[in-house]
DNA sequence: ATAACTGCAAACAATTTGCATCCTT
DNA sequence: AAGGATGCAAATTGTTTGCAGTTAT
């Protein structure tokens, strides 16, 4: 099942890449590897994937990492994400509809829970309609202090 | 009309800051008052508002800007946004009920244009009362392509 | 063979911080 | 008087880039 997952999405890739005169080399793959076996609904900034990459001993340089996780995001197989922090968060696109979820981060500890609106996606698409905008990506971000918080 | 805004809320400022021990110093009230002079909807960058205190000769050092920037934004009166960019951006928190304005970005030009929805902000309120977060902001940005930069 | 890609280190840009001095309270 | 605030410059952090060597096509 996973496997399947996997393997899909490495033809995409590699026809993604081939269309665009990129090239498919093992850093890339093993990047977008690294996505696909994270729970669904995770981030990881290029800082965590290298950690991970550290981990499992795949040796690659920041610089790659960086280049990589730009170009996914230019081809649409990654969702760039910036939360309140200085940097930013990297997620796999999973669904083709558009209908992402969402984020709700809590101001005080840095939590974040996922959720999805289909009410939010629909004005969305109606007001990119309005503005005549073709939409790519709907990104909400609720801002807020989480129960533990609240209970100091 | 824009001296009684103006008035009100150096009051709010300083009664803020008082409450909470920060001190009411010149910087700060001037930077309070070039985000009132700001047309709705306009935001800064740190940068953009050290170009403005240069044009007026006011001078506030950088780190002070910085500074106070983020005072502001955690006493609630200034909104901190991010868009893609490398920045942070702020705005004038100007209504208290909660409907603040949001942004749509066109990922090609970098322009952005704000529209405000009273169906995003129910859900959010709704979402956050299911996640059990006491909700500050809510921040709704659409990416896409304008319609100039469709027309290439 | 020939671009594209990688790794390294140096370069950058935005933001933060230490410290001496200054100014609200 | 006392402690918060400012300005300056140095330090950090996250990210990008130039370049020489490597590798996919």
């Amino acid at each position: 099942m996973q496997d399947v997952t996997k393997m899909v999405s490495r033809e995409e890739l590699s026809s993604l890449l081939r269309e665009r005169g990129f090239r498919i080399t093992p850093q890339r793959e093993k990047i977008l590897d690294i996505f696909f076996t994270l729970p669904e609904g995770e981030h990881l900034s290029a800082e965590n994937l290298q950690n991970i990459l550290r981990h499992e001993s795949s040796d690659i340089s920041l610089a790659t990492s960086y280049r990589t996780l730009k170009l996914l995001a230019s081809l649409g197989v990654l969702r760039e994400l910036d939360f309140a922090e200085d940097h930013k968060h990297y997620e796999l696109v999973r669904a083709e509809s558009g209908v992402q979820h969402q984020h709700i981060i809590c101001v005080e500890c840095g939590n974040t829970e996922e959720f999805t609106s289909i009410e939010v996606f629909e004005a969305a698409v109606e007001i990119a309609a309005k503005a005549k905008f073709e939409l790519i990506d709907t990104q909400l971000k609720l801002f807020g202090r989480c129960q533990r918080c609240q209970a100091q």
